[in-house]
RNA sequence: CGGGGAGUAGCGCAGCCUGGUAGCGCAUCUGCUUUGGGAGCAGAGGGUCGGAGGUUCGAAUCCUCUCUCCCCGACCA
């Protein structure tokens, strides 16, 4: 093997240590650290200039659905959440609480709430929003000419987690949140699955992280919900990712807060209400489907730089010309258009090194960098490094010295080139690692043991069960580590037998470890 | 929340058992040399040893409590 010669940017590899090779990315890329407070991290520049990229397109797509950006408080009084007995049950286990408004002087320097001021109802910290967005839903909706009703909400949330990861599950995350009312369930429904498939189209274009759109088992439900669907993609030690979750909620929530019209024949009807909510999770799948031995590889749609130029400061008097003529580069560079937007170019003017430099753009992941010395402003050329196809078989970086301006005019081309060969080599090792042949549990449990570590997913027929049939089965992979992910939407024909229930199969799902 | 591990300079660590001047590597700063692919040499700066309390003439080191992180589990749209 060749690749023994690399030295990598990073000190551990994925195939030593996945856990610890992720949370190198994190901190070597400079996307986020640790804040001190439980569970809490602060995302760094370059990790939320990701999310905000992810915010611009996202915002863009739900605002073409005829959503409407809205925000709502942060506190929820806890009466909300009582009103509905399923819904409070799901999140009771980890809501942070506010009980008191002011702190006093324990005497010994220190402070302590105030028993005075003690709040005469608790409010809850949200978790998720569906109790005070359907409290506004009730007041907002009197008749069919106000359906349907839809607002989406840029929000942070607090789940108070047992175990925590940075971007994966953190007890504060952000997210948008997605809530809408309509007059029946063929319109909920029919706004439930339009947005799972603006997920799974945002997940598979932007983010070049293939997904695999489904309905979760009813033991996977939302807490109060009556369908859920998601978005499942597969990281790169074979585990499942929820991305996202799109869910149908009935009239649970509707009979919960009294969100109530008046039909064309003046009778009184239920709404019938949705929500859907995509999180900073999405980064944590990124890192995990792109990431490398050498850092971050971001997608070029979703990078705050698309390119950056490095130029060979020499401290004399030649860094005036070089600096002009990269100035005059990343100009013509930015006047192109790639992705359906503006190329996003940096000139890293700052003191140092340029081969020091690189490697932290490197490890953030920069799709293409631009090393430029005298010699390249001279003959008019560039040096490139492409992020994605970094080494040569000797294990040296891999420069390619192009004409500047034969650059310039493929830059838009060689970014959707990269985009595209990202979400490609996504998609070729997921589908390789997926099982499509076990028929019986013993297949299963042997390919999922401690000796054979099967990392990748099993999808099997399945006959929907429920109840207390479901909770065997959920109980049978558990032992396994194993979770159902979801049922695939792609309505591809199903026959044989369902091996957990013995009964025909209607349907398949993805059987896999999970995040 | 249960079991295990850890917290000492920006980062990575040694020192702790057996209490007695705060150490090393990388990074940073300065100088010189080097310069097309992750530079070399010399010098310098930088630390309430996670926090609180206790034992002691004296605590990074011993004791108690506590906070945070990592791993395994439980938990988790």
């Amino acid at each position: 093997m060749t690749q023994t010669n690399i030295r990598h940017a990073l000190s551990v590899k994925r195939a030593d240590d996945f856990a610890q090779w992720y949370q190198e990315v994190i901190s070597e890329a400079d996307m986020a650290e640790e804040s001190g407070v439980r569970g809490c991290m602060v995302i760094k520049p370059w990790g939320y200039g990701i999310w905000e990229r992810m915010q611009k397109l996202l915002d863009e797509q739900i605002k073409a659905t005829g959503a409407e950006n809205c925000y709502f408080p942060l506190f929820i009084p806890l009466s909300f959440f009582a009103k509905e007995a399923e819904h409070v049950e799901g999140f009771a286990k980890e809501m942070a609480v506010v009980t008191h408004h002011r702190l006093i002087s324990d005497g010994k320097g220190g402070l302590v709430p105030d028993p005075a001021a003690k709040l005469e109802e608790p409010l809850v910290v949200r978790p998720t929003s569906e109790t005070v967005i359907g409290a506004a839903m009730a007041r907002w909706i009197q008749s069919w000419r106000d359906l349907p009703l839809l607002t989406n909400q840029w929000a942070n949330v607090v789940r108070w987690e047992m175990r925590t990861r940075m971007f994966l599950r953190t007890t504060e995350f952000l997210w948008q949140e997605g809530h809408t009312a309509h007059a029946d369930k063929t319109d909920a429904m029919a706004e439930t699955l339009d947005i799972l498939e603006l997920y799974r189209a945002f997940a598979e274009g932007p983010l070049a992280m293939p997904v695999i759109a489904g309905e979760k088992p009813a033991n996977e439900r939302f807490p109060g919900a009556d369908a859920t669907y998601s978005i499942e993609a597969m990281m790169q030690d074979g585990k499942a990712l929820q991305a996202g979750t799109s869910h149908y909620l009935g009239t649970t929530f509707a009979e919960a807060a009294g969100i109530r019209y008046q039909d064309r024949e003046g009778g009184q009807q239920l709404c019938h209400t949705t929500s859907w909510g995509v999180s900073t999770r999405l980064i944590g799948g990124v890192i995990m489907t792109h990431g490398d031995d050498d850092g971050l590889r971001v997608p070029p749609q979703i990078a705050p730089w698309q390119v950056v130029i490095l130029p060979m400061l020499r401290e004399n008097d030649g860094d005036a010309a070089l600096l002009d003529y990269c100035e005059a580069l990343r100009k013509a560079l930015a006047a192109q258009s790639a992705l359906g937007e503006p190329v996003r170019v940096l000139l890293d003017k700052r003191p140092g090194k340029a081969t020091q430099k690189r490697w932290a753009w490197i490890k953030k992941g920069v799709p293409l960098v631009l090393e430029i010395g005298g010699r390249d402003a001279d003959g008019g050329q560039v040096s490139v490094l492409r992020r994605h196809r970094l080494w040569r078989a000797d294990g040296k970086v891999d420069f390619h010295a192009m004409e500047r301006d034969q650059f310039v005019a493929a830059a838009a081309t060689e970014l959707e080139c990269i985009q595209r060969e990202l979400y490609e080599e996504a998609k070729a090792r997921r589908d390789a690692n997926i099982r499509r042949d076990l028929a019986t549990l013993d297949d299963l449990a042997a390919f999922y043991s401690e000796d054979a570590q099967f990392p990748g997913w099993a999808e099997m027929a399945w006959s929907r069960p429920e109840g207390a049939e479901l909770d065997a089965v959920d109980a049978r992979l558990k032992a396994l580590k194993l979770t159902i992910r979801n049922t695939p939407m792609d309505g591809a024909p199903v026959s044989g037998t369902c091996p957990f229930t013995g009964k025909p199969a209607v349907e398949r799902i993805y059987v896999a470890r999970a995040y």
